[in-house]
Formats: structure tokens, sequence, C-alpha cells
RNA sequence: GGGCAAGUGGCGGAAUGGCAGACGCGCACGGUUCAGGUCCGUGUGUCCGAGAGGACGUGGGGGUUCAAGUCCCCCCUUGCCCA
């Protein structure tokens, strides 16, 4: 914008592009655009509608990122690579005429900056104030363009208001399993007092129906409804921490994800979220979206669908139903199991041990009920995670009963193990110890009998054989698995369970209910209080906010991390004048009393991409018209959604899944017309950098790190080098604000780009960012006069060659950036500017028309160099609004091609020939070729393969 | 153990089944420069050959095809997810 006019003291041109030159280009570009809002998005209708008609007729583009949390340690250059990705996207869809929306927020709450608060005292969100203050000032120095006017955090009082709103909505609501989505509750309620409908299985007190109940009971039956509910189970209790976690939170090894504390199954009354309710939509509706195939994997791994059928056996008067994947092994079934916990346990334990009874099976105990006790006791000790592990010495106990098995009315003893888990399934299943492996190392310590009913190869020679074969062994009076292969046996004794009463086909999921509270404070408060029944209340609409209270002292009470029978005791139940409070919920002025959980990490990622469309808005969440416009379906079918949602794998499971169920609910409830919250995903790379070890094997500064012949030296000595993620304990950081330092924005933008798809994780090398700041400086010098800093665009026509390269580079730029591809562009970028750094030497004039579009081409890349260039070639509007360059056919292909000539496979020649000539003309040049001449001399030709615009092929014998 | 993804020069990476290694870094040589950790130019897969040229070459093995980095099968290695 200004034009530096200094001499030069060291032999470097005075109107060079250098690093000094860039850093002033860049703020004062970045000045401009804020006074001018160059990247205000509008709206079509209310606060922020103001220049739509601007871009009335354009279709709209929704991209963003998963918005960070403010963590005090800022960003390095790993963390911009997908924001960047999303403003190269966002910019280049501007300019090539569609009305972008590409916002920016902050994903606040969350336990680092309680933590820190509990350390100091310094309230949470001072500290994460000044977080995202120092964030959004690196992020703007990147030149991105985000509509900062629609930038916020899920720690705003505006914001949270709409999350506590939505928990209300689910709070409100029920999933109606005939009609597959949630309604308002008010809908159940009526009904169910019409009679209409029956509430569903379990919720009824036992042998009471809804019209017997009390108003109490009946709330309690309709609480037990909801979507999101109070419930007493077995949850991951984490003394270390405090609180509870959610099962996405809790290690494989059983251990917080965060902090490392382990994690106990503990009883305790909790919020849940009905997330299961949707395991079918939420595995169906992935077909729809256009993410990749491994992320969609992950989450159907994680919701876990099996598919089986259930199997009733009657033992002793009662019917115990068991889930199977493997109703086609039913003949080979030799016992059942029922996990420790099982409702039935008690009432079919025997009284005595039936005669004989086999010291193996009874544990010594004198009487089963004996025996069944001290089982139980004992695997009550054990995690859910214990009693999964695969190796482990099986263990169990008979209850004195045997089950019949309907097929075969074979007896079949009954027992309990704690290897079968009561969250699963039914909690029961039947042994088939023939072709299951715990099944199988079970049956080994019981001195159980194997049926065989898979024919395993000839030379199998292990126990439990779990791969495929014909059905062996299988066959009574009505029916005969024999020989058939898994899936015809599956649908045949199937219809078989069915058409006699015994079972059915059935689904079931790995997912579990969504525990919703923690005892934190630095959290959205629950809108909802307990009444005098201590049974949960709604705080309505016009007293939200429920603002999160001021409290002295912000820990959750720990406890030691082995504690396992520690009580949760959240913070905000110590804020006693607040937990308290008198409400007018329409009867009249009542005590009650607040809920002192508060929502999970998650909650207010949840929803926060819609909230972009309409940040302002204190009335609704969103404008339905706003979310329609910038969400909605495109066709009839369409799940709707982002267009482009950037973001790390880390979140393909938990996040990803949460958003897309509250989104389900919200389209059910009818407050969205986008059935899917994000229609194009993608996991962007990490970057990752060396680190270099001394030889007792502690890090030393990368940045001080030398190489020499293939030795790297750190002040002399030898070190090692190792390959790792970038961060403090490694000393290899390295900031992007370094990198701004030494070259600027652009180049530091242009290098990240450059380095491969964006989807591919790849290492940091700082001193190959000199070829990106040196591809700038050849861009600056097609356009301005090093020496006089005069424009060298002139009014002269390009040549052929010039042209076609230009449209070859259009062509290259447009696919690289729709595929998120920017390395190819870059690279075509960089092919065209070294053709016009030969074809126009300094001195010479460059065709305006060339010059202007290797600008065009450049601007989403490195916005703020194009913007300087766009300017100086005499243009008064931002680079940012111009429309992409297009390219014309006409020069997309040649007048002649150079066509490689093989015999049998192998280039021989090249000959040129007309770019449309036809395969017999193709033959005929190759034909006349010298060389190929020499090379099929004395040899028959059997085949001729030309391809036009290719290659021939001479096959020969 | 299961699932998914990926293995291409010294490095990052290109390549609708059709001339492997685009583009960049690094390196070598040359020029500019008092100087170079500047800039510009030329070269740079491996082996043989002075050269022209030739042979080999995309983790390993097999297959389909006129033609395979690309498609299919088996194996090895790495990464991620789930156990």
């Amino acid at each position: 914008m200004s034009q530096t006019t200094e001499p030069t003291a060291d032999g470097v041109p005075p109107h060079r592009y250098t690093p000094a030159l860039a850093q002033q280009i860049e703020l004062a570009w970045q000045d401009r655009w804020e006074a001018e809002g160059t990247f205000h998005t509008p709206n079509p209708v209310g606060p922020l509608s103001e220049g739509f008609d601007r871009v009335a007729d354009r279709p709209k583009a929704f991209v963003m990122d998963m918005f960070p949390y403010p963590s005090g340690a800022g960003l390095h250059v790993g963390h911009p690579l997908g924001y960047l990705g999303t403003d190269v996207t966002s910019r280049f869809l501007r300019m090539d005429g569609r009305n972008v929306l590409h916002p920016m927020g902050y994903d606040a709450f969350g336990l680092p900056a309680e933590q820190f608060a509990v350390q100091t005292g310094q309230h949470p969100r001072v500290t994460t104030e000044a977080n995202i203050a120092a964030i959004s000032a690196q992020l703007r120095r990147l030149g991105v363009d985000h509509d900062t006017r629609r930038t916020f955090a899920t720690i705003d009082p505006g914001y949270y208001k709409w999350t506590q709103w939505i928990f209300r909505q689910v709070f409100e609501a029920w999933f109606d399993p005939e009609t597959d989505r949630a309604r308002p509750i008010t809908e159940l309620v009526t009904e169910l007092d019409a009679g209409t409908r029956q509430p569903a299985p379990g919720t009824l007190p036992e042998g009471q129906s809804w019209a017997e109940l009390s108003p109490v009971e009946r709330r309690r039956v309709v609480d037990a409804h909801r979507l999101a509910y109070r419930h007493s189970a077995p949850v991951n209790w984490c003394p270390g921490l405090g609180t509870v976690l959610s099962n996405e939170e809790v290690t494989a090894d059983g251990r917080s994800e965060r902090g490392n504390f382990p994690v106990f199954r503990r009883p305790l009354t909790q919020w849940m979220m009905r997330i299961t309710a949707y395991a079918e939509r939420l595995i169906d509706d992935l077909d729809r979206l256009d993410w990749s195939d491994s992320l969609k994997q992950m989450q159907r791994n994680w919701i876990g669908r099996s598919t089986g059928a259930r199997v009733r056996f009657p033992v002793s008067g009662e019917t115990v139903e068991v889930f199977t994947t493997r109703p086609d092994t039913l003949f080979g079934a030799t016992y059942l199991v029922l996990a420790p916990e099982h409702p039935l346990v008690e009432a079919l334990t025997a009284d005595v041990w039936p005669d004989g009874a086999d010291p193996r099976w009874t544990a010594g105990a004198a009487t089963p009920a004996e025996a069944v006790e001290a089982y139980q006791l004992q695997a009550s000790r054990r995690s859910e995670l214990e009693r999964q592990t695969e190796g482990r010495d099986k263990t169990g106990v008979w209850l004195g009963v045997t089950a019949t098995n309907p097929l075969t009315q074979r007896q079949l003893p009954v027992f309990i193990a704690d290897y079968v888990l009561t969250g699963y399934g039914t909690g029961a299943i039947m042994a088939v110890p023939g072709e299951d492996t715990r099944d199988w190392e079970f049956a080994q310590v019981l001195g159980l009998p194997v049926v065989r009913t898979v024919q395993p190869p000839a030379d199998f020679d292990g126990g439990a054989y779990t791969g495929t074969g014909p059905m062996i062994n299988s066959s009574n009076e009505q029916l005969s698995l024999d020989g058939l292969d898994k899936a015809t046996a599956i649908a045949t004794v199937t219809e078989w369970l069915v058409a006699n009463g015994c079972g059915e086909a059935t689904t079931t999921y790995k997912l579990r209910d969504w525990l919703f509270s923690r005892q934190r404070y630095w959290g959205e408060p629950f809108p909802i209080v307990y009444d005098a029944d201590d049974l949960p209340v709604a705080v309505p609409d016009s007293m939200l906010p429920v603002l999160l209270p001021e409290v002295d002292d912000y820990s959750p009470k720990t406890f030691a991390d082995d504690d396992a029978d520690s009580q949760p005791e959240p913070p905000l139940s110590r804020a006693t004048e607040w937990t308290t409070v008198t409400l007018d919920l329409g009867e009249g002025p009542q005590e009650y009393r607040r809920e002192t959980n508060t929502m999970p990490n998650w909650a207010g990622s949840c929803w926060y991409y819609l909230r972009y469309t309409d940040p302002t808005n204190d009335q609704q969440f969103v404008d339905p018209e706003l979310e329609r416009y910038w969400m909605g379906p495109r066709e009839p079918g369409d799940v709707g959604g982002v267009d482009l949602y950037v973001g790390g794998v880390e979140h393909a499971v938990l996040h990803l899944l949460y958003a897309r169920f509250w989104h389900k609910v919200l389209f059910d409830l009818g407050h969205v017309s986008s059935e899917e919250p994000f229609r194009r995903l993608v996991n962007q790379g990490y970057i990752s950098a060396y680190a270099y070890t001394d030889s007792r094997g502690f890090p030393v500064p990368a940045a001080d790190v030398v190489e020499r012949d293939g030795q790297f030296l750190y002040e002399g000595q030898p070190v090692h080098r190792e390959y790792g993620k970038m961060g403090k304990s490694l000393k290899n950081v390295v900031t992007p604000d370094e990198m701004i330092a030494m070259y600027g924005a652009d180049t530091f933008r242009v290098y990240e780009m450059s380095t491969g798809p964006l989807d591919q994780s790849r290492p940091w090398e700082t001193k190959a960012v000199v070829g990106s700041a040196r591809l700038l400086a050849r861009i600056w010098r097609v356009v301005v006069d090093e020496e006089t800093g005069e424009v060298r665009a002139g009014d002269v026509e390009p040549d052929d060659d010039t042209s076609r390269a230009l449209h070859r580079a259009i062509e290259a730029v447009r696919d690289g950036m729709t595929t998120l591809r920017f390395n190819i562009a870059i690279a075509r970028i960089t092919e065209l500017t070294n053709h016009l750094t030969q074809a126009f030497p300094p001195g010479t004039a460059v065709p305006r028309s060339v010059a202007e579009s290797l600008v065009l081409l450049v601007a989403p890349l490195a916005p703020h160099l194009a913007e300087e260039l766009w300017s100086r070639l005499g243009h008064a509007g931002s680079v940012a609004w111009a429309q992409f360059p297009v390219a014309e056919d006409r020069w997309l292909v040649d007048d002649t091609v150079e066509v490689a000539v093989q015999v049998n496979g192998k280039v021989r020649a090249q000959v040129a020939v007309p770019a449309d000539a036809d395969a017999a003309t193709l033959e005929a040049a190759a034909r006349a070729d010298e060389k190929v001449v020499a090379q099929l001399e004395g040899k028959t030709v059997r085949r001729v393969i030309a391809v036009p615009g290719r290659l021939v092929n001479f096959v020969v014998g």
C-alpha cells in the first residue's frame, strides 16, 4: 500500500518482495479488511442482513473449523493447518461466486481453566478470556477471513442460555419407537391418559397400571421416558478428578482420558441422554454423508450394531432370553450363562445341589444359593473391563438347574459367570464352546461338552473354530442346517424360531446412553430445579440463562485416586445461597433446590455451528429462516448441513456423535430443517516435527541443532534424531509467530498448504519454508519491477504458449482448491510463474490479462500479496471479491501432441501428431518413425493398440 | 486379536489403468556479489557407459491386462481406531 523508496545498502533491489515489505503489506491490509468489513457475510434476513443484495443470487457455502479450546500455550505451527485449509477454501469459493460463511469461535468451558483456577484462585473466565484474546490476535495475523461479528465463546451467557434451552428441549421430549423419532413429552402424557399408549416396559411400578398411579408416581413414569433422564446405574466414578465420566472419556485401560486417574464402576444417580434411541439412525445416515470411509467406520464401530436373534429357553417355569449373533450354532449350545447381576438369578437358583453335582460347578459351596452369593460378591469387585479381558481364567458357578435347548431338547446346565455382562444384549448367552473362544475356555475349566456345528478345515487342531465352513451336526426331525453356509443357516434357523415362538431376529448396539452430568464448576448449569417431591422440573425459558454463580472454591471434592467408595460432591453444592431458590412455576411461589451438577464439556460444541448463522439472536436459538438458508437440504432427501467441516480425527466418535444426536433431536422436534449437522467432513493431518536428544537421552532445543555430513550436532556434540508430536517437552515447538516474523504470513500460509493434501500428516521443516518465500518473490517480480517499483503489466496480447500455460494452471488450481489438494494448486501456480519469468524477462511488459490472472489464482493462498498487487494493477476493490479465473477450453488442448510409442509396453520413441489424430493416423505416424522402424525390424506385429492423444503400443512376437 | 488407512528419490510429495518421480526442499556446478546463511541459471532415481545409449526401478511374492504405483490375492512393515 505504500511504496518503499529507500536506497539499498546491501545490493538488494529497492522494490523486492522482502520479509520486511511483506510485514508492512500484511499489517496494512489486515487493518483495511477490518475497517471495511471485507469479510462480513450477509444473512438473508435479520440484524446481519446488510449488504445481502450484493450476494442474493449467489449459492451459499458454509465452511468451518472445529473451534479451538483456548489453551494458554497459544498456537504452534500445527494448529493453523486446518484453519488455513478452510480459509483458502472460503476465499476461493467467495471469488468463485458463493455467499460464504466462514466463522470461528471458542470451546471455552473445560478442565484446564478450572484446574488453573483451583491452583491460583483466579476465576476461570479471566484466564479463558485472556487466552481467547491471544489466540484471536494470532489468527488475525495469519490473515484468515473470519466474519468476526459472528465469533462467540461457549462460556458467553448469551450462548449458554441456548445450550440450556436445548437441554430443556431434550428434557421435554421422549422417543416414540413407532415413528422412530422424538416427540414432545406432553404428547406422551396425552396418549397415556387416553389409554392409547402403554408406558414403556419397566417404567411402571410392579403390577400397576397408569390409571391407578398417583400424580407423583405418574411423573416418575413420564420422567423415565424422557430423552434426558436421571438414572441410578453403575457409572464411571473417578475419585482423582472428583467427577463421573462418560464411557467415551474412559480409556481402554480403565483410566480417565484427562489426567489418567483410575476409574471405578459405581452405582450413582446421574443425568443421562438417551442417545441409544438414535443408534440406528446414527448408523444408517452415515451412508448419506460425505465423510471419509475410515471415519464412518469408527462411528459404526463405536455404535457397534450387531444383528442376531433372541432365543428363549425354558428353565424351571421361567424363561431365559439370550441374545446371540450366531443363532445358526444353536444345535451346538451345550449350556447357558447368565451375568451374575441378571434379574432372574435368584428366582432360578435351586435349593439344593442335584445328586452327583460336578465339584467343578459348585465352587465347594453347600448350596447353590451360597455359591451364587459368594460369586456375585466376587464379580462386583471386578471392573467391566477386567471382566472382558481375553485370556483371563474363566470362572463361574452352576445354579443347580437346567434349561431346554428348543432344537435338540437337550438339558443345558445354567451358570452365572462374570464374562457375561448385564449391559450388553439380554445379559445372558447360550454357550457354544465349539465356535466361541470364551465359551470354549469356560467349557474346558468346568468340563462341559462340546458339539461342533461348523466344519473346521482338515488341519484344524485348535479349540473353538470361529472361521467359516459348512454346517454339521445340525438337524432334527423338523429342520436341517447341515451343509448350509452361515448366512443361510442364520436365516433358516431364525425363521424356525419365529414360527415356533422360541425367538426372533433382533439388533443390539454397543452404544450406551450418554452420561451427561459432571461434578465440576466450569460448565453450563442445568436449567433444572427439584421440587418438594425431589422430582426434576425444567426452569422456564423466560428464566434462562441460569447463570453460573460466583464461588470461593472452584474445585470439586477430590479423593485419593483409589478411594472407590467416595461420593461426588460438586462445587456448586457449596454455593448455598444459589442452590435454594423460590420460584413461581405456575403453582405459586415455592421453594426449589437447584441441580448442582454441570453439563459435560461436549455440550457447547454440540450446536455451535447453528449459532454462527444467527449469533446475536436473543429470542430464538436460531432463526429458522437462517438455519434453512445456511444448513437446509438442497433437494428432497438431502441431509443438509455445513458444507465443509474440518477438524482433527480425535473427535471421530465423541463430539461428532454427540452433535449428530442433538441435531437429530432438534430435527425431530421441528427446530431445524437439516437432518445432519455436517454434510462434508475432512480430518486434517497433523504436523509433527523432529526432536533431538543428547547422549543422556534429554531433548535439546531442536532449533539449535545443525546438520553436517548427515550427522546432527548440538553445540558440537552429536545428538540423536527422533520424530514426534510438536510440544514443549520435546523442545521442538515452532510457532506461527516466529515464521511470520521471519517471512510473513503469506509465505507461512503457502508453505503449510504446499506440503501435502490437507488430510495428510507431514513433518515440519523450517529450512524448506524459503521455497515458498522465493515463489511469492517471483510472483511479485512478474508484476512489479524490482528496480523501479513500476507495474510491469502492459497492454500486450499473450502468445499462445503463455495462454496455454495460464489456462492449464487455472484448470489445475481450481481442481486443487475443490479437492483440498492445495499442494498441486501451488505446484501449478509455480509452473506458471516460472514460465512467465522466462518468457518475460525484467524490462519487458507482461500481458496485463496474464498478470492479473496470476494474482487472482494466488489470492486465496497469499491474500495480502494478492491484495497489494491487485491494487497496484489499478483495482479499487478488494481482490477477495474479484471473480476467480475460468479456464477457456480452447487453451486446454494443444494443436499437436507428443505421443509415446511403445514396443511390448516399453517406450521406444516419441512422435508428434495433431491433437485430434485418430488411431489409424497415430499408428501410421509411429510406423514412420525411424527408431520404431528399427525396433520392429524382423519382428511380427501381432497387435497394435493406439489410444488417441496418449500412446501407441506395438505388440510383437 | 479384529477393523480401517498407507508404504514412490536423501526429504515433503506428483501421476482419469497409458511416457513414474510434476512442484518444492536439499545437494552439485556455474553466474551475480567485497562477502554470502542473498539472488539468478543449469543439473540431480539407481547401475553400466567417455558418449550416444542401455539395463533396472513405486515394501515383498503371485495374478489380471496390449499396458499396473494404480485393479485382484497372499505376505511384511507403519499409523489410526476398537478389543
